[in-house]
DNA sequence: TACTGACTTGCTTGTTGACAACAAGTATTT
DNA sequence: AAATACTTGTTGTCAACAAGCAAGTCAGTA
């Protein structure tokens, strides 16, 4: 219902236009954040969009272009947020303690942010259908995941702690692969994945598997 | 334009109207995976799919009662086709072999009906979403998959094949989360992703990480 | 500084065409 | 004649676009 419009005209004049696009974007964002996770993408629809949020049902078009603008600003707004957790959470290590902080990061973001990570992975796995509109997106985000992790398996063989006979580009994409399938596995059936529990094997299964 | 409706009248004649349904359906599905593949989901309608395969707008939701209904079907009959190949690769092996034998026969399905195999998976992506129709199908062929995988797993642990400290529980997750999650890699950029490799890979580290 | 009229921005409402779903048909087989 | 295979008519929902309105901004003038 969009706070922003309903506060005192006082407050409300107070705020210049460009304020008020922002926070009527910001609402429409969260208003489609709650719908997909109730009703699924396809359900939700852009009017009920815009109502809840506090506003008509064409500004969501208005603002985004379309339902495919809004939802890919979606993505990139909660990916953003995902590569901030992830860059902070590994700082400057490398190699496999590289590796496994990500995963530690990305436990803390889905517990700290469920919603949003639900929402993310909804989107993206409506990426894999051909002629979808945020494909390049979801392209971008993964691709970015397995450079990074690209980066720290190649630091971890010069520097020696992972085994030199280790193909890390394989191995990248092995790594984002399992992050992405777990989280598809919990997102489809929640209670039968111990989310974390399988994170943490996995941690232990790639030292077993990568180190020297 | 389904070869069916348009072969001979004494051929069509000589067909019982049980037949004529059951290529018609045919038909159906066949026309729908074609154009999942081109245009994927939300863009491929129900007007489309009847009139490629040969006959009108209406027939698709007279036979499978909705859009979902259609797709769910597809659903079941390429994963039945999939749990074929599956049942087959794996024989009565168990532990270590049954899972990489197993992986060998993804590999092998991969590359014998990739159709099939992208419209498969498109269609369990879509099903992540809240209230998509074919959650429970989805859900049903994961569950079946994890249950395969942990009986393996339970016998090499038994046999002594597996080291009796992995949690087969957990390990099967991360078995199915990795075939899944690689399989979404592969379908966002395939050029990217080296199938065969990753999954050659994969076996590699699950004998460093499980065998006893 | 105070006023005014053109322009811009934020948002809403009217409309159109595409679509799924259902109901009521026709034609062919049994 | 009864059932089956399939088609066509129709309705309501939806995204997208276009045309609007009202509040805000700013340049020019006194």
């Amino acid at each position: 219902m969009a706070d922003g419009s309903n506060k005192s005209t006082a407050e409300a004049s107070a705020r210049t236009q460009a304020e008020r696009s922002a926070t009527s974007d910001k609402a429409l964002l969260d208003a489609a954040i709650d719908l997909i996770l109730e009703r699924g993408i396809d359900k939700t629809t852009l009017q009920a969009i815009g109502e809840r949020a506090g506003y008509s049902r064409g500004l969501a078009t208005y603002r985004f272009g379309s339902k495919a603008g809004l939802f890919d600003a979606i993505c990139k707004s909660i990916s953003h947020r995902w590569i901030t957790y992830l860059t902070e959470g590994v700082g400057d290590k490398h190699g496999i303690d590289a590796m496994c902080a990500a995963i530690d990061a990305y436990v803390r973001f889905v517990s700290d942010a469920p919603k949003e990570t639900r929402v993310l992975h909804i989107l993206l796995c409506a990426a894999a259908a051909p002629q979808s509109d945020f494909q390049e997106t979801a392209r971008h985000l993964y691709e970015r995941q397995r450079e990074d992790v690209l980066q720290w398996m190649r630091q971890g063989v010069s520097e020696g702690s992972i085994r030199a006979d280790v193909d890390p580009q394989s191995e990248s994409s092995t790594f984002v692969a399992f992050l992405s399938g777990i989280t598809y596995l919990w997102l489809l059936d929640p209670k039968v994945i111990d989310f974390r529990k399988a994170n943490e094997d996995f941690k232990a299964q790639l030292r077993l598997a990568l180190a020297a």
